[in-house]
DNA sequence: ACCTGAACACCGTTCAAGT
DNA sequence: ACCTGAACACCGTTCAAGT
């Protein structure tokens, strides 16, 4: 959608809303949200701060586009699908999202979203879900079901040991502490450090998938 | 484990790293993390906010003991319990925690938690678990899959239609807009605003727990 | 030992002024 | 129409100075 004359696009292309968005959402994958601001966003485009605000009403406009890139990565799963299929093909596809872009969940639990790309995710659960079979009730059941699950392994994953998120010198020296008296902890730390998290969800995904298709009349 | 002449302690106690962290929870949870600032929170102590530096070591020591203040407030489910109805406790009282204070997955999400009342927590459940039966692999899956779904519900809850962080006015413009193809969220829209959160989580539990309880040996 | 004022290097955002 | 410099009201944090 984007004339490109072929040279010299990339020391100044036009400014535009999108650009605006890409840029953020690359600056945030660097840095984090926390190091996310106006005048490093300008920086990275070449432009001054205040220059933003002719393409974008607000800091929080683009926190809400950086939130629907995200969402528009995802890959909608294929309504002919089997739903089983269907559904671990979408969890799977926003797993992957959340966690490339781990500052996605962190923005998200402030703000929501009720932007066009995270909506259109959702009405293609909901359509996969009924298409199944499963009553406009238990489609809710169970669509709050697999969200909820997916946005929670993600979130794990984002928190977990290995990551930016996870405080090693803490947690070290309260395991040299406490670890006598949390002896399950112990046992399990090098399942907990080395976990597989792809695996883990997949396996969450078929008990609950199971689960949901007992119900199916 | 504090002296209390019993008068005139609410106009001049004495700064406490506790006191700072009481006061924080109850600043955020008023005004939301965006609206927790080390001035306001001196002004609130009834002091300027460079004393605040005496007690605290910085604004990520308070995020940190804000966490860890509201995993404490979740009561640890009795081992004695049957496991089911030990996790469920634990799960309900986890929700609980994380949708009255709002802001708490937004920076859990952001830091994670390696501090002594969620190891803690995590400890209790991984041993309820193991004193079921399930083998060591099997709680390290069980443990991901109710985390998960815990952190999950209490995510969309957060998130939901009536809170302040769904955004009403641009749901309803795009409605408008684009009902017609998203007949799905139209169709399961008043379930989805009237959802019961709480008896969402229940469902959800009581479906991963009898898909648990089947690889018990 | 604890509190403070002034200061520094940052924020988001507005607005008048430039082209 | 788009960009900018200066300015405003905020941030977290340091540090020398006070008691």
């Amino acid at each position: 959608m984007t004339y490109d004359v072929g040279m010299a696009t990339e020391t100044r292309a036009p400014l535009t809303r999108e650009r605006i968005i890409e840029a953020a959402v690359a600056l945030a994958d660097r840095n984090g949200v926390a190091g996310l601001s106006m005048r490093k966003l300008g920086a990275e485009l070449g432009v001054e701060a205040m220059s933003l605000y002719n393409h974008i009403t607000d800091k929080e406009d683009i926190l809400d586009g950086m939130i629907d890139q995200v969402f528009q990565s995802i890959p909608l799963p294929d309504l002919e699908l089997d739903w089983r299929d269907a559904i671990r093909q979408g969890g799977i596809g926003a797993v992957e999202a959340f966690t490339a872009h781990p500052w996605v969940l962190e923005v998200l639990g402030s703000r929501g979203s009720t932007r066009p790309a995270a909506l259109a995710f959702m009405e293609r659960a909901l359509a996969i879900l009924s298409r199944a079979g499963f009553s406009d009730a238990d489609t809710h059941h169970a669509w709050q079901l697999i969200a909820s699950l997916t946005i929670g392994y993600a979130f794990q994953q984002i928190t977990s040991p290995g990551t930016a998120n996870f405080d090693a010198a803490t947690f070290g020296a309260w395991l040299v502490r406490e670890g006598e008296r949390h002896p399950s902890i112990v046992r399990l730390a090098p399942l907990i450090v080395e976990c597989a998290f792809d695996q883990e969800y997949e396996f969450g995904l078929d008990v609950i998938i199971d689960g949901l298709e007992a119900r199916l009349p």
